[in-house]
DNA sequence: AAACCCCGCAACCGCGACCGT
DNA sequence: CACGGTCGCGGTTGCGGGGTT
């Protein structure tokens, strides 16, 4: 509303970020933690600002990101929450611990968006009743699923990206030596701790395995609880709102099974239970691409 | 081999929400 | 309650790499 960018003061650095810059971040966050990102560029001297290391951090630097191939089950959970929350990317995130909302946004931009609309104007003589549905119009976003080559397909080559995310890693090998992981003091604002659900272990792109292990501090694990709380308020909150509206009968009627579990619970179930109705929906749907 | 085109991804931008004063 | 500052989210852009001609 008129306020002008935060990065339009002169002095201020935009575009890639160097290993070194990245070095001097990653070294503040370890011992000061993630957020009070205002004061990030100040106290570190970084020709960036606040919005821009945030987001580095959050996308790239973040302990426990996986790079990389989607698997067929991500992608699948990414129809289901997509589906189910819309274009409500952090949301969905919060449910893939290792995938940013921006790889997932540009995941579903660039991948799950073409197939949406090759399916559907595959479809769109044939009109297929998908198993568990009872009209293809109540749920459009069902009308697309997995191409074979999607999940195969590799998506981080060999690039001076990752070699930039090694140089750090060797870089950080010394900090770390001389210094042992401080207790980052957590900030008051858990937004900022949204995306942060899986700091410990977890598979994670080759190139950043060695990155994890300098970056997996437990201490940031105390985050999860504010997060899946705030997913579990917002993943309510859309289904009360939308009356529905995106959710098929499969979870209507689970619904009605679980209406003395808490909404979090039956999504949960819904997407993560191999056995539901709606999960065959998907696996079903996911089949369907290999005529494209 | 060079030029061109296409695609994927990292980063930026603008806006709304939230929080403190 | 109003206002200003900060943060997070979603949409968009632009660059670089790979593929094609």
């Amino acid at each position: 509303m008129g306020r002008p960018p935060c990065c339009d003061k002169d002095g201020i650095k935009k575009g890639p970020w160097t290993p070194e810059e990245d070095i001097i971040l990653v070294s503040y966050i370890q011992e000061h933690g993630p957020g009070n990102w205002r004061s990030v560029p100040t106290n570190t001297g970084l020709q960036r600002c606040s919005k821009s290391c945030r987001l580095r951090w959050t996308n790239y630097l973040r302990p426990g990101i996986k790079r990389g191939n989607f698997t067929p089950h991500e992608e699948g959970m990414i129809i289901h929450l997509q589906a189910l929350l819309g274009n409500k990317w952090a949301a969905i995130a919060s449910y893939l611990p290792q995938r940013t909302d921006n790889d997932i946004k540009n995941y579903w931009n660039t991948h799950l968006k073409k197939k949406l609309k090759r399916f559907q104007s595959a479809f769109q003589t044939q009109e297929p009743q998908l198993p568990g549905t009872t009209s293809t119009s109540s749920s459009p976003h069902y009308k697309f699923g997995n191409d074979d080559n999607v999940a195969t397909q590799p998506q981080l080559t060999s690039t001076c990206y990752a070699s930039s995310t090694e140089n750090i890693s060797r870089l950080l090998e010394s900090w770390m030596k001389c210094s042992p992981i401080s207790n980052p003091k957590h900030h008051d604002n858990d937004d900022n701790n949204n995306n942060n659900t899986s700091y410990h272990g977890g598979c994670v792109g080759e190139q950043d395995d060695h990155f994890e292990t300098l970056m997996s501090f437990d201490n940031l694990n105390d985050h999860k609880e504010s997060m899946v709380t705030t997913t579990c308020d917002s993943v309510e909150e859309d289904i009360i709102n939308e009356g529905g509206n995106k959710v098929n009968e499969n979870i209507d009627s689970m619904e009605e099974d679980d209406e003395n579990n808490p909404p979090l619970t039956f999504l949960e179930k819904w997407l993560l239970d191999e056995s539901t109705t709606s999960r065959q929906v998907t696996e079903e749907i996911l089949r369907l691409p290999s005529m494209f």
